[in-house]
DNA sequence: CCGGATCCTTGTCGATACTG
DNA sequence: CAGTATCGACAAGGATCCGG
């Protein structure tokens, strides 16, 4: 799977810059952060986390985290019933990041949002 | 300076969420990237960058980095011609951030972006 | 010139209703 | 329960214009 058949563009060839055209959006990390916490989720799970993402929004990140080899279906020929996803290899790499961001968010955010706690 | 006062409204109390209302877009770190390298730039150093961000868009960014004290003025009574930004001591604490997306994508988007280089 | 505001078009987000 | 269709709201992006 390469990028031109996931219709995916990249603004430079700077490793960042390539990173947010992939994660660089409101969403992506925290379904990341759900899939790193609990290892496995489906659709409901992660409709069930506290930021209340939209059922096309999610849809769509699913999709594309799929398409750029981060996630992927536990069973691919599972049903509506029992449907999940996990980190593949690439995704479960993203550990470091979502810690750092974590580390940096809870030292350096508290003063502008009081109720960032350590409970997610 | 709080939240209410620069219009932040936070999805959750979890850092990983609130550091995405900050910083989750396509733009927010590859402004940070810009100054942990260069570790001052201009508006139009800014604009020079290969992702060729439009003016009214980093001038938003700009505001809201600085509202949430991750990039400051290096003389706020500067004018136009000499006038910059930094890192706060919060923004340059996004480094470990910043380096664990690049050393992600570096190993993991290669097969997607064969363009993909080390160079900036 | 440079920083930045404004206008305008296009694209994406997000809520909700709906379908298999 | 997983996923799609629709539509209004809003953000992105380009071009252009203004002030110092």
């Amino acid at each position: 799977m390469h990028s031109k058949q996931v219709g995916m563009e990249w603004r430079s060839a700077c490793p960042v810059s390539c990173a947010m055209d992939v994660l660089g959006d409101k969403w992506s990390l925290l379904i990341i952060r759900d899939l790193l916490m609990f290892d496995t989720r489906t659709y409901s799970n992660f409709r069930e986390s506290s930021e209340h993402i939209s059922t096309n929004i999610l849809a769509e990140r699913l999709k594309r985290l799929t398409a750029m080899g981060v996630i992927e279906r536990i069973n691919p020929e599972a049903t509506a019933r029992n449907n999940a996803f996990q980190l593949t290899e690439s995704g479960q790499a993203l550990r470091p990041v979502v810690e750092s961001i974590y580390v940096w968010a809870d030292s350096h955010l508290r003063d502008f949002n009081p109720d960032t706690a350590a409970a997610i």
